[in-house]
DNA sequence: CAATTTTTGTAATCTCCATTACATATTTAT
DNA sequence: ATAAATATGTAATGGAGATTACAAAAATTG
């Protein structure tokens, strides 16, 4: 198990390139657990002061609105980081994580990693790097909540799936995860029932393909 | 005029409490431009390689449609930094930053800024803080963007506009600064007569008032 | 493999807000 | 001061998508 952790931070997305030396010395300071699926990680309201490392699984991070709508802020897959706005002074979540499937978190206080990264310019500039590049996606999808209509939002989610967890088939990309229409609808602020219709239409135009429950996006090649 | 940018270095943010020696090491660094107003530091697509400070002035950032429609990122007031998210990997500008004011601006290469950084773990905790800062902003811009109505959207602007540019008077908070109906529509992504229109039924429900231009967010007394 | 729960499909209705189209007021430039 | 440019006011029309209300299909679970 300490074995595992060790073989944890050589995958992880900030530690990996980590002197061995390093990686012994922040082992001791992650605190190893199981959450199951549909469980929280935390909520809204709760008191931030842990950093989380997704190990295995897979979570979600979203906001919820009182009458109980949910805005996905992002999905994470293992070797990714989150709660990391503790860093950025947040004293309380915003946010609440959810696993969507059974999942191991490896946990650190915000003390002990603070002092840890302060040590190491080299380890800071990549959580700058981190953070920057969710400001980034985090804007670019403001952007097109604004200007573009449900149709472009729903393929550019099914794009940036494709990006993140597209493999190449016969005839396109397949996106090997399985998302249902409310979780899209969830992504782009849009009711359930456009998104079902909209998907519909999509694949009637011919826009995506399906396999099973899942979606292509075909190359383009002239109709 | 290397005394005004030392004496700006004392105000900054980031750099105020920086140690007079580490002061006078990147003062050099530091290339003063002035830029008009309307007149643009970046547009989308120009290449990224360099950090401003905002020394005087006001700054406005933002996206715009292929349409040209826009959509206000941000307003900064001196002492606020931008084009922050080269330090993030961002290679080509996503946005603009425009000159609401005649404004003088502190350039600094993204070289620089990362060895003089790297060298100085609290500070880059502090940009760190800084971008932080920025992404629970946009999330929640997003979030409101998403589950409130326009009504709410326009209240919620003006609530924190008067969190930082407001000061107490007779009837409540005073808005110091000024905006065209135009520009609330950008930063809540609406149409600028809606906006117009909700703004004068604020007026006539008592939710606000006015000053000349200017609003007033009125101290809540049971009508 | 029933039985439940979750997901998807479809259609009618309704509502908020964009769009369009001007009129008028206010500010800025000459 | 006068002209030109910007900002604001108002109203009619239209449309994208939310809401409501079910039915049917899949996927889980006991």
């Amino acid at each position: 198990m300490g074995q595992t952790k060790f073989w944890y931070l050589s995958t992880n997305r900030l530690f990996h390139d980590l002197p061995e030396k390093d990686k012994m010395e922040i082992m001791p300071m992650l605190k190893e657990t199981r959450i199951g699926k549909k469980e929280f990680v935390f909520s809204a309201g709760d008191k931030a002061e842990t950093i989380y490392i997704l190990k295995e699984g897979r979570i979600k991070i979203s906001r919820f609105s009182e009458e109980g709508r949910e805005l996905t802020i992002d999905m994470l897959d293992p070797g990714d980081f989150f709660g990391e706005l503790v860093l950025a002074g947040e004293e309380e979540r915003e946010t609440c994580a959810e696993a969507l499937e059974d999942s191991y978190i490896c946990a650190i206080s915000r003390k002990n990693f603070e002092d840890f990264v302060s040590k190491r310019p080299a380890l800071s500039f990549k959580i700058t790097k981190w953070i920057g590049g969710r400001l980034k996606r985090i804007e670019n999808r403001f952007e097109s909540m604004i200007f573009q209509d449900v149709h472009s939002r729903v393929m550019a989610t099914l794009q940036d799936l494709g990006m993140k967890y597209g493999v190449p088939v016969q005839d396109g990309i397949l996106i090997t995860v399985k998302l249902s229409h409310q979780e899209i609808a969830n992504l782009i602020g849009a009711a359930r029932e456009t998104v079902t219709l909209e998907l519909n239409s999509l694949k009637d135009s011919g826009e995506i393909l399906m396999e099973g429950r899942k979606f292509i996006l075909p190359s383009k090649r002239t109709l």
